[in-house]
DNA sequence: AACTACCTCAACCGCGATAGC
DNA sequence: AGCTATCGCGGTTGAGGTAGT
């Protein structure tokens, strides 16, 4: 049993409480938190001492604001996840499940909220799709134009399913580190879906191409080609 | 400068899963 | 098998910061 919650101190953690939580977890190690807890002369329960620890104090943990390539993989894996946080996280370096949640609740549930209409609607699923991950992907889109179009060409009823998707991330011209991470990291889904980089592709338009997954166990894939100009995005055509 | 509204994110809570006895 | 302690996850809250008026 946790101890007596009135014997706990909670609330935002001091400098010195840091300071013994970090030293006890390097002599120990992670785990047993409410020993840990004990042996350090904190009073706090286990559960606030691994929280602090996990979203806070470890090290390597990443600050700042959520990149759009991070968003861009939240907005993927939600659709493949939903609101598996940590499972998320387990995806974006130095991000913990918090980070995942919290951006989800104040940024994509607040425009769903804007937008009037339900987070899990197809409405709202079709807008991530086909305009806020676009513009998140234009963002990383190195070029020299300041109009950047993102031209719509889809049909509803075109989003078929599709169990075995090749995901081809883009140019080399194009491929940052951080991309080449990001698509990496996608590969670790199951049910057949792999990534790879086609080089093939002219350096002045890149193929962006991903699969998404809902809760119903439907694929989607969608193609993005990018040009330094413009930006169009068609749905992919293929049923397997 | 003062007030308000909004935003961010650290921290708490409840609950289910798991481990250990 | 059953009980208890602990862990981990997702949902939620609220303090502090910031932008707008």
């Amino acid at each position: 049993m946790e101890q007596v919650s009135m014997e706990m101190k909670k609330g935002p953690w001091s400098p010195d409480e840091d300071s013994k939580l970090i030293h006890f977890i390097s002599l120990f190690g992670q785990g047993r938190w409410n020993s840990l807890a004990h042996v350090a002369g904190l009073k706090r329960s286990g559960k606030s001492c691994r929280l602090r620890w996990l979203n806070y104090l470890q090290p390597n943990l990443r600050r700042g604001k959520i990149t759009p390539q991070e968003q861009l993989l939240i907005l993927l894996l939600h659709f493949r996840f939903g609101n598996r946080w940590s499972k998320i996280a387990e995806n974006l370096p130095g991000r913990s499940d918090n980070d995942v949640k919290n951006y989800w609740r104040t940024k994509v549930q607040k425009h769903a909220k804007e937008l009037h209409c339900e987070i899990n609607s197809q409405q709202f699923r079709h807008f991530l799709l086909y305009q806020w991950m676009p513009s998140l992907l234009a963002q990383q889109i190195p070029t020299s134009s300041s109009e950047l179009i993102v031209t719509e060409n889809y049909s509803p009823n075109n989003i078929n399913t599709c169990p075995n998707i090749n995901v081809i991330s883009s140019t080399d011209s194009f491929v940052t580190e951080d991309d080449s991470n990001i698509w990496n990291n996608l590969s670790s889904f199951e049910d057949g879906i792999n990534i790879s980089h086609d080089f093939s592709t002219p350096s002045d338009m890149t193929l962006y191409n991903y699969s998404s997954h809902d809760e119903d166990d439907q694929y989607y894939c969608h193609n993005y080609w990018a040009s330094a100009e413009m930006l169009s995005l068609d749905e992919m055509d293929l049923w397997l």
